[in-house]
DNA sequence: CATCGCATTTGCGCCAGCGCAAATTGTTCT
DNA sequence: AGAACAATTTGCGCTGGCGCAAATGCGATG
């Protein structure tokens, strides 16, 4: 309660879906959210709940993780700073499509459909700005969709490795440090393939010199050698 | 532009992006729509035009394939009648992400970027279909992604089949039949594995008698076979 | 009708990557 | 610090499915 004014209004407008609203809409905006904190290693929302909200995420990170009956999961994404979350099943089923873990103490904001779909309506830029944030996610989507059918393990886990570099990556003395914790595990669910696979490759990796591993965060020492892999267009 | 008459208005309604328009806003869309026809075998749009524009296709099937540097392509998804294509990069990039082949004879109607942007701020229902259409599209691709990830082909394939049957099956004498010319390739492409592995999986089931191919139509006869080897919750 | 071109089938060999299981290292809690 | 637990590494054998290449089937065209 006492943080909301402290964060509210100045982060609200630094939310990719808030972009270029007048102060004004902005109020409107945040006398709907519901601001929360909470500790890391929370379940924010399971796989199969009901009543969808939109998320933001003020600070922290979350992990989007989908499992299918069988147990097998597949990491969909992380969430950094400024990211929206659990958006894709609104306005659809009103059912969370995936689980959202809390990889580090974590503050965010949310809003439930109804105020959603209310201040769309009445900020027709907020309806823009949601549609081409889902358009890019899609479009990420299917380039995983093609890396997956087409690529083999090494070059999607140094796709993989470049794409969180540059969405989450922060300049450090040994190269750039992917700001969140990532095990083995994770990086497997990235790229479908096993812990095994992940570790097998990473490992020599790390041998060379290219990577390096410091409380539980990753940095790409040399990034060029990662490109190397990779070489690919679309990225 | 005969044509134009003959089929906008009462087709436009049943577009599931103008669902719940008043007749007025309808009016509104028609104007700014560009109706074509095309030969089938036409390529509609490439992979990398600018200038993107929202397709809507009101009879035939047209298929989406992207392809990487490599050669290397997957087909993202089948269009049939009623579905809206090519609306990924509206509002990101404005580059067409993939190419779009009509297979049959189609006939699509088509608006700008911009002329599309003002429609939906006039009237706002559509920017709320819009959202739930592309939504809908991440969950399916992200479906895809876990299938890609952890299932091998044989059962992708069998969902692949059976994703095609609910969405342009067609009940008919022998069982249900897919509406469109459906290759090997094409559904190795869909499901992310080669030519060969697809002929190898679908000839023993055809000989089985579960399928028949004729005229380029495939028709599903034991759904409940293909079923049985799907067998998985997430559809 | 013969020919050409395209799609599909199928045999064969090979290898990327999975699964199992044990050893090792790192982390957390008392 | 020590114990209990979690994550990672690594050896080994196996196999799903890819790649190559040849054969076959089928429709279109002259």
């Amino acid at each position: 309660m006492n943080m909301m004014d402290a964060n509210s209004p100045a982060n609200l407008a630094g939310l990719e879906i808030f972009h270029g609203l007048a102060p004004v809409a902005l109020e409107d905006v945040r006398a709907a959210a519901r601001f929360r904190h909470l500790p890391r290693n929370t379940r924010i929302f399971n796989q199969g709940d009901g009543r969808v909200r939109a998320h933001a995420l003020i600070d922290g990170c979350v992990r989007i993780a989908q499992s299918g009956s069988d147990g097998a999961q597949v990491v969909v994404r992380f969430i950094v700073r400024g990211e929206m979350f659990g958006t894709v099943a609104l306005f659809t089923d009103g059912f969370y499509p995936a689980d959202a873990d809390a990889l580090t103490d974590v503050s965010e904001v949310s809003w439930s459909e109804a105020d959603l779909a209310g201040l769309m309506e009445r900020h027709h830029q907020i309806s823009v700005n949601f549609i081409r944030i889902i358009g890019k996610r899609l479009q990420e989507a299917q380039n995983r969709v093609r890396e997956l059918a087409t690529q083999r393990v090494e070059r999607r886990i140094a796709h993989a490795l470049l794409r969180l570099a540059r969405r989450a990556g922060q300049r450090t003395a040994e190269g750039i440090t992917i700001e969140f914790p990532l095990r083995r595990k994770d990086i497997a669910d990235i790229c479908g393939t096993t812990l095994h696979s992940a570790s097998r490759i990473l490992t020599p990796w790390e041998k060379a010199g290219w990577l390096v591993t410091r409380d539980q965060r990753l940095t790409i020492c040399k990034m060029s050698e990662i490109e190397e892999i990779a070489e690919d267009s679309t990225a």
